[in-house]
DNA sequence: CTGTATCCTAGCTGATACTG
DNA sequence: CAGTATCAGCTAGGATACAG
C-alpha cells in the first residue's frame, strides 16, 4: 500500500466509512424522520400523538415516513383491535441501537445552533 | 410539569433534540455531503482528488455541496494562485467537532449494513 | 485544473378530500 | 382514530457544454 501523492489519498476504510454514513442517512435522513425518531427514542407514542407533536407534518408524510422506518426495521407498529382504533409506534431493538448516534447528532446540532445564534443574531433563539 | 396521559408526552427537551438533529441533517444531509465530509475528516484534499474519489458525482454537485459546506463554516477553501490552479479543501475547527457525530453515523451504518447483508443476502457484500 | 452555465427530470412534499 | 387517494408544485439532483 503506497503512501501516494502530496495530499490525502483514499483508502478502503474511508470508502467504507462513507458508505456507512450514507447508509445511516438513508434511514434517518429527510425532513421528518429525525423528528419521529427523536420522539420515539423517549418511548412509544401513538399515531395521533406523533401527528400533534410534529408541527407542520401532513398525514400523508407521517404515514409514509413511519412505513419506511418500519420497513427498515427501526420502528415497530402495534395495532390494538379496538374501537376507536389505536396504533402505537416504538423503536425496535435495532432502533434502540441508534440512540447514541441520534444523541450525537442532536447534541452537535444544538451546540452549533447556539454558537451560530450567539455570533450572528445575539438574541434570536427559536425552538 | 405534569406527568400527562397514558403514553409518551412531549416535553421541551424532546423538541430541542429534534431541532438539533434536524439542524445537523441540514448541514450533513443529502446524497453527497456525507462522502465529502468523510473524506475530509481524514485530512485535506484538493478538488480533483475529491472528484475522482467520489464515484458518480458531477462537477455541478461537487461544487454546490462544497459551497454549502463552506457557507456553513464546516469546511475551508484554500486557493493557491498557481498555474495550473490548485484548490484544497479541509475541515474547519468547527468541522472537526463533527468527527464524533460522523464516526457514530458511519459506525452504525456499517454495523447495520453488515447485519442486513448477513440476514437477507448471506453473501452479498458491496463496497 | 477548477470550476460555470444551461437545461432537464424524478421524486419528494404539501393540500385536500375521503374511508374503515 | 388512523389512515388512503389524488393532484399539483418545488427543488434536489443529473448531463452536457463551456470558461478562466
Amino acid at each position: 500500500m503506497r503512501k501516494d501523492t502530496s495530499t490525502n489519498a483514499l483508502n478502503e476504510k474511508q470508502i467504507r466509512d462513507s458508505c456507512g454514513m450514507a447508509y445511516s442517512l438513508n434511514i434517518i435522513g429527510g425532513r421528518w424522520k429525525p423528528a419521529i425518531l427523536c420522539r420515539l427514542s423517549y418511548g412509544l407514542m401513538r399515531y395521533s400523538e406523533l401527528k400533534k407533536s410534529i408541527e407542520g407534518i401532513s398525514e400523508r408524510m407521517l404515514v409514509a415516513q413511519l412505513k419506511e422506518l418500519e420497513k427498515d426495521k427501526v420502528i415497530e407498529r402495534l395495532v390494538y383491535p379496538e374501537v376507536p382504533p389505536r396504533v402505537e409506534y416504538k423503536l425496535t431493538a435495532l432502533g434502540l441501537t441508534m440512540k447514541p448516534m441520534l444523541a450525537a447528532m442532536s447534541d452537535w446540532g444544538n451546540l452549533h445552533r447556539q454558537q451560530v445564534n450567539a455570533v450572528d443574531e445575539q438574541t434570536k433563539v427559536v425552538y
